[in-house]
DNA sequence: ATTATCTATAGATCTATAGATAATGC
DNA sequence: ATTATCTATAGATCTATAGATAATGC
């Protein structure tokens, strides 16, 4: 059943969305072609007119979820310009974000998956944390550019492995005090 | 090929560790039952004999990797009594450790995996990460013991993403700069 | 414990076709 | 407007692989 090149483009649009999804909910490998295709309401078989691979169409997933997470940060810095860094942390360590993995951040989802991904997939990770680091760099106080950068970078790391680790012990207590305890630290560290 | 019972029980124990270091490094999912008898020099139809299913394994590997780290994390401050702290950083935010995933740090290599593992597997994993945040506690100097316990819950989670970052964009600078920022800012909140 | 086998699944390929797009004619 | 061509998709199929089981041997 042929569809207009429009329709088609949609189509594909589609599919990547899609995939962005199920990939940080399942990981890489925990999603078929199949599965995707027909969460985008479509059949296996026409998989292969839009993408060369599976591989492919991860590489250009794991782009397209780059891109939307800068444009969000980016957007939620702008909606807080007097306490962009405190408005950072809201966003990101919320129980929210870390009961809905598909929706949320690919590092904290995918970032061990990424480390064993071909060459093309981990550049888009590598491109991907650069740019969030800067909007970091630009939210958090310190005394010169290099403190604002090293604090933006660990502060970078610290909310990747604390979403990391709520999500691994999701139904404890300890999982809620990861929340908290990393955003108490996070502000001592963007006082100082 | 019969075996004795020692053998059979010394068989066991080289699968359960194939396995944690295979795991760690290409995930619950990137590695196969075959590959991981392969490993302990043993054949495929082998496997059942020792364990109920995959998952069983994984559940059995989980727990000994994590018991392993505790012990691990243990030697580390009792052979740095006067700064345990600094060598645990040492320990765990080497180059070293980034490049060799299989030896290392579990919630850093498969946290994400667990996440979307059975109950017993979250359920190890969680036993685990309070093993070691406790050791962090101890190491760790703060006004109270519920500063100390904050901060070793918040250093856990810097190290586990500083860990999954670095590796994720191996052989970029920001490598290497993420272990170092990380190093800097978590010795300046042990020092506060 | 080994070897062979079974079954399910996943990535990838192939073929036919609906129907969109382009070329042609009035 | 008609005809011809093109192409995105559906559905079937192929191949490799992985977990699991069965038969065999010592």
């Amino acid at each position: 059943m042929r569809v207009s090149r429009q329709k088609a483009a949609e189509n594909r649009e589609r599919i990547i969305d899609a995939a962005g999804a199920l990939f940080r909910s399942k990981g890489f490998g925990g999603i078929g072609v199949a599965d995707i295709m027909k969460a985008a309401d479509l059949t296996h078989g026409g998989f292969y007119g839009h993408f060369a691979s599976k591989d492919d169409l991860v590489k250009q997933a794991s782009r397209r979820t780059m891109t939307r997470a800068a444009a969000n940060w980016g957007k939620v810095v702008a909606d807080a310009p007097d306490h962009p860094f405190t408005a950072l942390l809201d966003h990101y360590l919320s129980s929210h974000h870390r009961d809905d993995p598909g929706k949320g951040c690919a590092f904290a989802a995918l970032g061990a998956d990424a480390a064993r991904s071909s060459k093309v997939v981990r550049d888009a990770f590598a491109e991907g944390l650069e740019s969030l680091i800067a909007i970091l760099a630009t939210a958090i106080p310190g005394r010169s550019k290099a403190a604002r950068r090293r604090k933006a970078v660990a502060a970078m790391a610290s909310l990747v492995g604390t979403l990391t680790l709520a999500r691994a012990v999701r139904g404890t207590s300890l999982s809620d005090e990861l929340l908290e305890a990393a955003r108490g630290e996070l502000l001592a560290l963007a006082g100082r």
